[in-house]
DNA sequence: CGAAAATTTGACATGACTCAACTGGAGTGG
DNA sequence: CCACTCCAGTTGAGTCATGTCAAATTTTCG
């Protein structure tokens, strides 16, 4: 796990291994079961989390009441509802294991601890932070510039295998459609 | 216009008068006129630009040859093609002046420089980073769940004068409707 | 095996788009 | 300062992608 952390800290900063030991002595390890949460609505989002191993999805509730989901988590990636953990207010999304996940969490005040101690770490954040942003704007631009029908398309052709770890009901909410359009979708295929 | 920037700065980092000095030295103060490109599509998007007057529109050519406008920025805001930035990738972005505006530009290669000499701005704009991650996300969020009549009354709410400021197509742009639908939305209220 | 959950199917509804024509106001040049 | 042009905005007819709802079917899993 500390080897796992290591490589990808690497990718942005080099770091050696006490600097990577002294971030890790910050983090901590935790599991959780498959439906389990790591976040609820209502709940104040305390905590990065690093996902060392399984699958997450980020979602929220809608006006109608049904479920939306914004993102999904995996490997090395970090996840956190950011709005909740910037601004210190009450979480709008829930954070759900899909796949029985390990996680390496850090709490705020920790963070903000290990910058001190290693300032490293707060360049190594703004990259990621940085990197994340071009993502979900790649993200936003699918979205608003092509059909339902093409963002399922794209992400078939990205992640082929996604589709085989997640419901379909939950693909179609990632891409803002609805079950029974992505069925169809499928079928005219 | 440097007092106006140690306002901004102390907004989220507390920062001496000789370190607001440091960091202005890095920045090259620049006026574009209304109309005129900051950034044009293919070019390298070397800066960021802290805008202290004005207002531009970030924008793109889509498949049919179209406009289509991803933000808007004005003053006390900085805008860059992040994409082109981070990655140095050619811009598939235009950012243009909407009226005369004054901007501090600073080049990746300074902002390390500004960087080294004064860590605290790395902290800086870790933070400013995040705080665009969640108004991104907002905008997303906005964009999923809301149809385009939604869209345009809570930019009204939010922003009353700004249809003022920007003729109505780019707000339609903005927005992601066509023109006609927006006059069509206007009517019927 | 049986119940609950997920997926498919089909009929119908609608938000938003396209295209084309029209209106009105803002510059511009003679 | 008028006439002309051009661009932004409006209107209306027709269309299409996607949604809703309800029922049928299939899959999952205790």
């Amino acid at each position: 796990m500390k080897q796992q952390l290591h490589n990808y800290l690497n990718r942005y900063v080099t770091f050696s291994e006490e600097e990577v030991n002294l971030f890790y002595n910050y983090l901590t390890p935790k599991t959780f079961q498959k439906k389990e949460y790591l976040l609820k609505e209502g709940d104040l989002c305390k905590d990065k989390f690093f996902i060392t191993e399984g699958l997450v999805r980020i979602y929220k509730i809608d006006l109608k009441g049904k479920e939306k989901i914004a993102h999904f988590g995996i490997e090395n990636w970090w996840t956190t509802n950011m709005e909740s953990y910037i601004l210190e207010q009450p979480s709008q999304l829930y954070i759900q294991a899909l796949e029985n996940t390990s996680v390496l969490s850090i709490s705020k005040t920790n963070l903000e601890k290990a910058f001190k101690k290693l300032p490293k770490l707060e360049r190594m954040f703004r990259i990621i932070t940085e990197n994340m942003f071009v993502a979900i704007e790649r993200k936003n631009e699918l979205y608003m510039k092509f059909s339902g029908k093409d963002r399922y398309q794209n992400l078939v052709d990205r992640i082929p295998d996604f589709a085989q770890r997640v419901p379909q009901y939950m693909i179609a909410s990632y891409l803002d459609i609805t079950p029974e359009y992505l069925s169809e979708i499928r079928k005219n295929k």
